[in-house]
DNA sequence: CCTGTGGCCGTAACCGGTTACATAGGCGGC
DNA sequence: GCCGCCTATGTAACCGGTTACGGCCACAGG
């Protein structure tokens, strides 16, 4: 810590010489103006302008005026982490992904910037990284910085990561399994999936094979479980075949490829992503097979490269699950601590080319 | 602020009851430990738990122990304002950008993470929105909770959005453009069009046609500036044709048809971006035109689109830029003010099938 | 003229850490 | 046996804000 001289009475302006851009390399940045070098220079005490920033009540209109001026005139800003540490509020919430990859992860944000900047928050990002003891590091590191967590946790391990969080945040919960005991944002899966079944069917398919996600994410689980409880429902005696995925393109090529060399007999593909959904167009186009004369493709997600490839998919608002995630913390903030609440983000069915001629 | 009652003298405990997950609605939050609470449960000063957990010589392995055993069990985490206030230090790092879009977003988020969490620093994400008054408000908002900033502003106009941007924090700029007086990475933006003009002159192409990005953006900019001047030193007698677009793959589409339908006789596109070049194949797709055999198009980004739809680009590593731009400001911190660096990240070409049978 | 009231402002405690300095033993050298 | 040094620990100041509380003054009512 820097250990100033104090002793100087009324100190000769300390900080006034303006905004100063120009660097000189050779002399050390500027420190800042505090608070008390605002009250020095404006000849009161630290509490009026305190009150007077703060647009409290009991401060006289000259006094706010001069005092309004004269921050600005030493460029005063108020030290965020000061300010934290005395209202116990920090105006930021933590933002707690798996990766950072792709398009989903920029709507998430971008619907989380949506709806934070609107209420003044900041957001502080923290990945969870393959490294478990580091995750856990770094959101320990966001106590006493943020309000409130959002998570995201579309693993099934996600259980342990939870038992790892500070239970003294307000926190949500998005994309994970229910039944946490938290609130919950989540994107309806089975629900999607049954529309594309119910589309697929429709138009008269009579065999479908589900291309799924990994193992080990629950989107892709429950696509698969609606996948499979749809068609159950809705068409029992129709084959079904499920294969193992892993959400990328290469894979769902790699996928339809074998099936047609295996001679499989099937007249539509509902894949758990859009991207696996690009790999089987792909893989159909080579095996000159008429997309959707002699099958039909479905995908989900809705991303931008769908549309241009007139890929049927189901739109999925995940900017809005992104905004409503930072919604309900808000409230919690207001509000107090409530019974833990899902909210469930409908998929909506966009037909494209890949099933209508 | 509450006001808790300090009277008892040794207080028993205070919120030695563990974890404690489970939440009843009915009950407010625990308090999270303090040192303070450590320290009476350890008997032992705060100084010797702070020298204790923080690792420092003078503490005897015993009481050391002893200390950490009572902060697990107290779920003890050390308050992040509290301790940037005395140490003037945050760990963490503001990243403002002028939007979270897309690809680009995300792959430079994601570089700016990867070198972030390596060295241990947070991300504190700024948006630049359209609202300029609230963004320097929130970029206030982050003095005293950053140590440095990385900022993005492909805008000319970024000179007055970086005139408000606080003096006192190191800072490092990201695809700006030049001459800021700050340490700048950026793309080679010249060069990689220069490679474009190159390759498409290589393949026996007599008239291109560039497809610009947005007039203000500098990247866009410079691409179009870079398409020139290697024309002009490359091939001075060809015809030349510069088509202003918007960055989106719907501009790319518009601007082909009108070139054929005014008969305008062309063999090569150059778009400013991917997404524009893609507008574009798609266009001479419809219109019958083979490609690469009647036409080459060239993009820009190398977006995982491109790749897939076998489109010629110019591979830009953004995670590259981010992850640079973070180590560049720890570099900072580290070695204190240095005179102003500008790095610049070199596009490379990636051949596929758009110019290439 | 005295007192009550309310507006405006200053003093100081507090938030939860870090750390310079003081202090208390233990021990070796003379 | 005394002095000095080294190690382990405690005390208290400090970081830069917010805010409870109290003081001072002007003014109105009795």
């Amino acid at each position: 810590m820097t250990k100033l001289a104090k002793s100087e009475p009324a100190a000769p302006e300390p900080a006034a010489n303006g905004p100063e851009v120009g660097a000189d390399p050779a002399f050390a940045r500027p420190e800042p103006a505090t608070i008390r070098d605002v009250a020095r220079s404006a000849n009161l005490s630290i509490a009026s302008v305190s009150r007077a920033l703060n647009g409290h009540a009991n401060v006289h209109p000259e006094t706010r005026a001069h005092i309004v001026a004269v921050a600005a005139k030493l460029g005063y800003v108020p030290n965020a982490a000061a300010r934290s540490l005395s209202t116990a509020r920090t105006n930021a919430i933590g933002v707690v992904l798996p990766d950072f990859h792709g398009e989903f992860f920029s709507e998430l944000m971008r619907g989380m910037d949506r709806s934070a900047s609107v209420h003044g928050y900041q957001l502080l990002m923290s990945n969870t990284h393959a490294d478990k003891s580091m995750a856990s590091q770094a959101i320990a590191a966001m106590l006493g910085r943020v309000d409130g967590l959002v998570v995201m946790a579309p693993q099934f391990a996600a259980a342990e990561l939870l038992r790892t969080l500070p239970a003294h945040l307000p926190m949500v919960l998005a994309n994970t399994s229910e039944g946490t005991g938290h609130h919950t944002i989540r994107i309806d899966n089975r629900l999607g999936a049954t529309s594309a079944v119910t589309h697929l069917l429709a138009l008269g398919c009579k065999s479908l094979v589900h291309i799924a996600g990994p193992a080990d994410n629950i989107d892709g689980h429950e696509r698969c479980e609606g996948f499979l409880a749809a068609m159950a429902a809705q068409a029992p005696g129709l084959p079904v075949r499920v294969c193992q995925g892993d959400f990328q393109d290469g894979c769902g090529d790699r996928i339809v490829r074998e099936l047609l060399d295996e001679g499989y007999a099937f007249d539509a593909i509902f894949a758990a992503n859009d991207m696996m959904a690009l790999g089987a167009l792909h893989a159909l186009r080579a095996a000159d097979i008429d997309v959707p004369g002699q099958v039909c493709v479905v995908g989900f997600d809705d991303i931008p490269l769908a549309r241009y490839l007139s890929l049927t998919t189901l739109h999925v608002d995940v900017a809005g699950v992104g905004s409503r995630a930072i919604e309900r913390l808000i409230a919690e903030f207001a509000g107090g601590a409530a019974p833990a609440t899902v909210e469930a983000i409908m998929p909506e069915l966009i037909v494209r080319n890949s099933t209508r001629a």
